[in-house]
DNA sequence: TCAAAATAGGACCATGCGAGTCCTATTTGG
DNA sequence: CCAAATAGGACTCGCATGGTCCTATTTTGA
């Protein structure tokens, strides 16, 4: 379904939350102000501790803080972390393009990896701090979204309707 | 990983191939061509046939079709059709949003919805004529990885270093 | 110096879902 | 009537995701 895990969908939440303050929070207050079970916050920001994302201070009145400003943070990195390497399909992951048990002419192999490409490219425009607010932040993806609208129209006039009825319905 | 399902990317192998004749071609034809085992192929294309994607002949000299021309059949199409709606997050996917188990606070989810539509957006754009060439014909999502990239100089051009780093290391 | 409060790092389980196979109708053409 | 196809499920198997828990280690303050 074209799905992140649920873990990665913490880590936003996460990450989101700490971007809220300054000062570091402890796994129990970050529980307790996310919804999310202690014992797999502990899990997730271990994890994003490793990565560099965040930074861990131990003891007494210890706990996590970004190891970077919000803007800096991306969801791709995030994604990156607790899932490793976006990539759309498993064949187009393997960088010699051995794994593909499929006949080596198929030609959908190299434009998998450019889809990959346009969609990593979108998901690292997006930083933590567009994903605080209640406004809209996300300028540089609805400018993306807003170009292939736009292109929808120019190239392939007579499917207009069809396609946005689509996008109506799932919208 | 952000990952479409193995049998999705057969879908669009095999409508890749379909693609190709207007003639039907049989399920054993098709297995051939691709390497995709026989009883998979089968399994992919009845769903597509359920879908309206594709058409079905029984009987002797039967086989499967594509329903409408290439350029018709978007690749977001085939992930709905094998996969259900696309939703990058689980959250995303309830209508009313009641069954996101974190606080009704998070304003996170908003915005994940917003990336959804995006990347559904890209998609869409890209139709299984696209995928069959060698060649470059993936204007539209390049054109909207340029807007994106145009936008990541503009927006944050202290960070354009380190982002397209990462572009690098994992394009 | 000790106790309390934190994170670090795994081990561990379970259960759901993806992938794949196979069996039995049903249709169609010769 | 037979052969060649698809239709529609049922079924199993494997494994990654998810969640929990236990035992160090670090840090602070009384």
């Amino acid at each position: 379904m074209l799905r992140i895990s649920k873990l990665t969908d913490y880590a936003v939440v996460l990450a989101t939350a700490l971007s809220e303050t300054e000062s570091p929070r402890s796994v129990a207050q970050l529980a307790l102000g996310t919804g999310i079970p202690a014992p797999t916050v502990s899990k997730v920001l271990k994890t994003l501790t490793r990565e560099g994302i965040v930074v861990s201070q131990r003891g007494k009145f210890g706990g996590y803080r970004l190891a970077r400003p919000a803007d800096a943070i991306s969801i791709a990195e995030l994604i990156v972390a607790i899932e490793g390497p976006i990539s759309v399909t498993e064949c187009a992951e393997s960088a010699d393009g051995a794994a593909c048990a499929l006949h080596d002419d198929c030609g959908v192999r190299a434009n998998w990896k450019k889809i990959n490409r346009a969609v990593e490219a979108a998901l690292e425009e997006i930083s933590i701090s567009d994903m605080s607010g209640p406004e809209e932040k996300l300028v540089p993806l609805l400018r993306s979204f807003r170009a292939a609208e736009e292109n929808r129209k120019v190239v392939n006039a007579d499917l207009t309707d069809a396609l946005t009825e689509e996008v109506e319905r799932y919208g």
